[in-house]
DNA sequence: ATTACTAGTAGACGAGTAA
DNA sequence: TTTACTCGTCTACTAGTAA
């Protein structure tokens, strides 16, 4: 990907492409990408072919809009950029204590978990987990953790039933050692769980709705 | 700035070259950049007259890095990158609240800032402010914030003291309306100073050392 | 191996202009 | 006013090669 399509790309998202349709004629292109008219106009066919933007060429100005794939070039980028300022040695997750149904304590209970997670992390989990919703802002910066190892918990079958993959990230809550826990084969999630050594509401004194900060190794 | 250059700025610091020199041949640098060797050679020397970049020309090879000037080049580019993905109507700011010296006192309490203050944010802000120190991984949130429009607060002289420009930005501190405080032409700060109606600290009883969010409006 | 010069060339750009 | 063609220029590139 040559670097003046993103560049032209991140422009015209700067100017709101992104979202929706906007009127740029190619002269004003042409002054934010600081080139000629004729020039710009040229970039924007160029776009085009490459189905990085899409067009609706109305009789007196053009809009145009950045495409999923165009949206994706600048994400792209947009991570190397956050290789090189964001990720120190970890990343602080922010957000709300939530209720489980539950099922935490189900899960962590299981034998082929249960003794994996001991072995690979370094402590005996309390049975159950603490359920964080990550708030909104912060959802992005799962997907960093996720193209980070992890510690990979192995599935099983049990009874008929299959447990899938796991991931265990290392992490903090206030300095106690803990680790969150995310399927591996996951979408988009926004409700972390927490596995701990200890009880982690009892040992915060944590009610729903509390906030809190999970800091996670990398 | 020409995108080749940061182009070529981005692709240095993913290998390294922004903490400490790293040895990269021209023709290593040609591969990263799908160009040739030659070209990569002539970049180089075009960044070392921007003075982007520092060389340490070795017997065998070269070693560069990204001088003060690069690496902000670089954050230029990651701000409209944040802008594009990380912000909606606000940003927040986590950190922990410090001691101030009382000096936050007597700014508040100059007539020149204080009716400014309540005319532009609609509050009669409490004598005094509240200092929060911005975790690490946060203060580089502060460059976005000081690149949206603000509050404009004019300087004025006073008794022979001069008390320079300040910008406010309203924000909320657990929905409590507030606003974070920063000098026009500021360097690097990693303490803003809140002033709200109320006294925060008492309010919130606040402790030197305690964790706290502000959500800055956009 | 390196870095970086010179020379030749492909292509990116802007001026002029049509629609 | 628009968008976008053709065409001439200029420049950013690569090949060849020196040090």
């Amino acid at each position: 990907m040559d670097e003046r399509y993103t560049f032209a790309l991140r422009k015209i998202a700067l100017l709101g492409g992104m979202d929706e349709y906007i009127a740029v004629s190619s002269r004003e292109l042409g002054e934010t990408l600081e080139m000629s008219q004729q020039s710009a106009s040229k970039r924007i066919l160029e776009l085009l072919e490459l189905r990085l933007i899409v067009r609706d060429l109305g009789a007196r100005k053009q809009r145009i809009k950045l495409t999923a794939a165009g949206v994706d070039e600048l994400k792209k980028e947009y991570n190397e950029y956050r290789r090189l300022f964001e990720l120190t040695d970890h990343i602080s997750l922010h957000g709300v204590v939530k209720d489980g149904m539950g099922e935490g304590q189900y899960y962590i209970d299981q034998e082929g978990y249960r003794k994996q997670f001991e072995e690979k992390l370094g402590f005996k989990p309390y049975p159950g987990t603490l359920n964080i919703s990550v708030d909104k802002e912060d959802v992005g910066k799962l997907d960093v953790i996720k193209s980070t190892a992890g510690i990979y918990i192995n599935g099983f079958t049990m009874g008929g039933r299959t447990f899938g993959d796991v991931i265990a990230y290392k992490a903090k809550i206030k300095n106690v050692d803990c680790a969150i826990v995310v399927p591996a084969r996951s979408h988009y999630v926004d409700i972390i769980e927490v596995i701990c050594k200890y009880h982690l509401r009892r040992t915060f004194s944590l009610n729903t709705d509390d906030r809190i900060d999970v800091k996670v190794s990398l």
